[in-house]
DNA sequence: TTTTGTTGTG
């Protein structure tokens, strides 16, 4: 017995030392052999790293899961959690379902918390306003987190309105609650909502975080809000938010790029101590949007030299400067390498950027050749954009050959969409 | 065990 104990106690020190699926698969085996797989601090903390770890196991989860004669609220909530976040988050609806047929489980605020985040990714409204019942029936509905997710969940699937419904009522509201209704209506476009809402907050006495300084500069960019934007910057300086958070300085530049003024971009990037794929992204479509191609290329080279990989994004903006500035050459060398190279497969935007580019410098049998040897052939878009490029050049032949695939594919989109 | 954030043409 006394022996069966310290097993038990380091079989506790090595889950708490686990990192990966192998060593929890030892320890797992460890635990059966010795007879304690099932006691429950080793259970739940095994069943903890599988569901909810990054380097965990959902599969295993399961697998450890089935084992439990009578699952406790804690080991459902574990599991939910872990399929919230997952590709598969209807799986966490689910779980909640059959939870009721288990004798000892009764949702908690956790469990609600994590059965709203899957909703927000699965996109399930119904299952929104069902829970939404429950949450008066089980007695959370003064919970500041539940609610906050309700309203995320609610806006998540499309009803900015009853988000806001939720928000209104809530008995207590925390600055996570503010900075999580702002987001939901800058989210869904509603950038004027979104400063009317900061406003609010404003009057209320609240400060702002990096969370709310995030996403107020994302609706100023939108907006064209600069003056705004530069209260925000000065704020975010004398509280130290630039100094500390990547995302703060990637939104700074993103403003200021799409608020005309690309120096101060420029002058935000240059300083910041740390950056992103998002950080090097705004800086090249602010170069790109104002027709500073070369610039552009440049700083994608530097881009490359730092270390951070270029993504779908980046090269998007490259191939916009490219085409901005008439460099049709370099746009096509880019167009190549991003999937010879760089192993970054095109999507149909970079497809439509490189008609767009070769249609402007009147390359329009290049450009025809792009799109019939693409993936993208019957995507109406990419047609769209020859057509008018062979409209610019007076074309007839491309032209009618544009028009042709124009309105077989909108007959055939048209046919699958009834 | 639970809540919030940034980049994507015309």
């Amino acid at each position: 017995m006394y022996q069966r104990n310290i097993s038990e106690e380091a079989i506790l020190t090595l889950l708490q030392g686990c990192n990966s699926m192998c060593r929890l698969r030892k320890i797992h085996a460890q635990a059966v052999i010795h007879g304690l797989d099932l006691r429950p601090s080793v259970a739940g903390k095994l069943l903890c790293f599988c569901a909810t770890s990054a380097a965990g196991d959902l599969s295993y989860a399961v697998h450890l899961f089935s084992r439990f004669s009578s699952p406790l609220t804690s080991h459902w909530n574990y599991l939910i959690r872990g399929f919230s976040v997952s590709p598969s988050p209807t799986f966490s609806i689910s779980l909640y379902n059959y939870m009721f047929y288990s004798p000892l489980a009764r949702p908690d605020a956790a469990t609600f918390s994590f059965l709203l985040k899957a909703c927000s990714k699965a996109v399930a409204a119904g299952k929104c306003r069902e829970v939404h019942g429950s949450i008066f029936r089980f007695g959370f509905p003064s919970n500041v987190i539940v609610c906050t997710n309700l309203s995320r969940a609610y806006a998540d699937n499309g009803s900015v309105e009853d988000a806001r419904k939720v928000f209104d009522e809530m008995p207590e509201r925390d600055i996570v609650s503010w900075n999580s209704i702002i987001a939901c209506y800058c989210k869904a476009g509603l950038h004027i909502e979104a400063l009317k809402v900061f406003e609010e907050m404003r009057a209320k006495g609240l400060g702002l975080d990096e969370f709310t300084v995030v996403v107020l500069l994302s609706s100023c960019a939108h907006l064209g809000a600069l003056e705004l934007g530069v209260w925000v910057h000065r704020f975010s300086q004398e509280n130290g938010f630039l100094g500390r958070n990547v995302l703060v300085g990637n939104a700074l530049v993103d403003m200021y790029a799409k608020c005309g003024s690309l120096e101060q971009a420029r002058q935000v990037f240059d300083r910041m101590i740390k950056r992103d794929a998002f950080s090097w992204n705004s800086m090249l479509f602010g170069l790109g949007i104002h027709g500073h191609g070369k610039e552009a290329i440049l700083l994608f080279r530097q881009m490359l030299l730092s270390g951070v990989k270029p993504n779908l994004v980046s090269f998007l903006g490259l191939l916009m400067a490219c085409s901005h500035q008439g460099l049709a050459e370099e746009g096509l060398e880019f167009f190549h390498l991003m999937s010879s190279k760089f192993h970054v497969k095109p999507d149909a935007k970079h497809y439509c950027c490189v008609v767009d580019m070769l249609g402007r410098a009147g390359r329009l049998e290049r450009a025809l050749e792009c799109i019939k040897s693409s993936p993208f052939v019957g995507d109406p878009v990419l047609w769209r954009a020859l057509l008018s490029a062979c409209k610019i050049h007076k074309n007839i032949e491309i032209g009618e050959i544009s028009l042709g695939h124009l309105i077989e594919t909108s007959a055939y989109n048209a046919d699958s969409a009834g």
